[in-house]
DNA sequence: TTGACATATTCCAATATGGGCATATGATCC
DNA sequence: GGATCATATGCCCATATTGGAATATGTCAA
């Protein structure tokens, strides 16, 4: 009872079946069976993931004679990817990419791509 | 036993109560107390998220007297980032699309027949 | 209609998860 | 040493989740 079940995104896509539908469903809708074929899922199991999803809204169903064709719907996956790109201003302070972005830029040609990294120190 | 417990940053992300930790903890390593105050949490809850985090390396401690210092990994949140981004062409589509609908509605009829392209009948 | 096909749903058992509470561990200070 | 602060862990309970098998629903074809 710790929240509504199922009921975001996040969860949906916690599973690694669902984000490999998700991916197979992104380039072209597919019916049911395209994903069971594709992914070697049992056809129930394919079917209560893609409910999962489409609770959420992560894909969209149109119904062609007697198949469901699923497809991605991508715009429901920008909310996690907005809320991870709010990181990405730490990690680029990381010592390894600290290390490959100088190796770049040394590599490449010095015409003023550089910039020097935050200097922003918070401890309280 | 559907996967392992636990085992990958995704399903620890899926918890809101650990994305708002995760929040909390980028910007300053903070000890737990901190934690359990700003969220409102209480201590073994956090204690538990932490572990959770902390094994799938989203969250790094250090020991500072008798208080653990936990601060946000954020380079283990750029595989989502970019698991997400993946499908960026696609929003971006969907985004055009939508605007030129909104364009045309506009410009045509703006109080009548416009045709949704999918008459969305779900539910059972 | 009946039958075949495509997909969805239901039931069940196993397991995972989170909260609350009590308690254990670890570190500091006296 | 003992007392105390800070954090972690163990236990119990309620709920969620998943897979599997069987079955139900819906659609087409003849």
């Amino acid at each position: 009872m710790t929240r509504a079940p199922g009921s975001d995104a996040f969860h949906a896509v916690a599973e690694p079946r669902r984000r490999a539908i998700l991916d197979f469903l992104a380039v072209a809708e597919r019916p049911v069976g395209d994903i069971v074929t594709a992914l070697r899922l049992a056809q129930p199991s394919v079917s209560k993931h893609l409910r999962v999803l489409r609770e959420v809204d992560l894909v969209r169903v149109r119904r062609d004679g007697r198949r469901m064709l699923y497809r991605t719907n991508a715009d429901a996956i920008r909310p996690m990817h907005e809320w991870s790109g709010a990181f990405e201003r730490y990690w680029h302070q990381q010592l390894h990419r600290i290390k490959a972005r100088a190796e770049a830029t040394f590599r490449s040609a010095p015409g003023g791509g550089d910039q020097p990294d935050k200097p922003k120190k918070s401890s309280r």
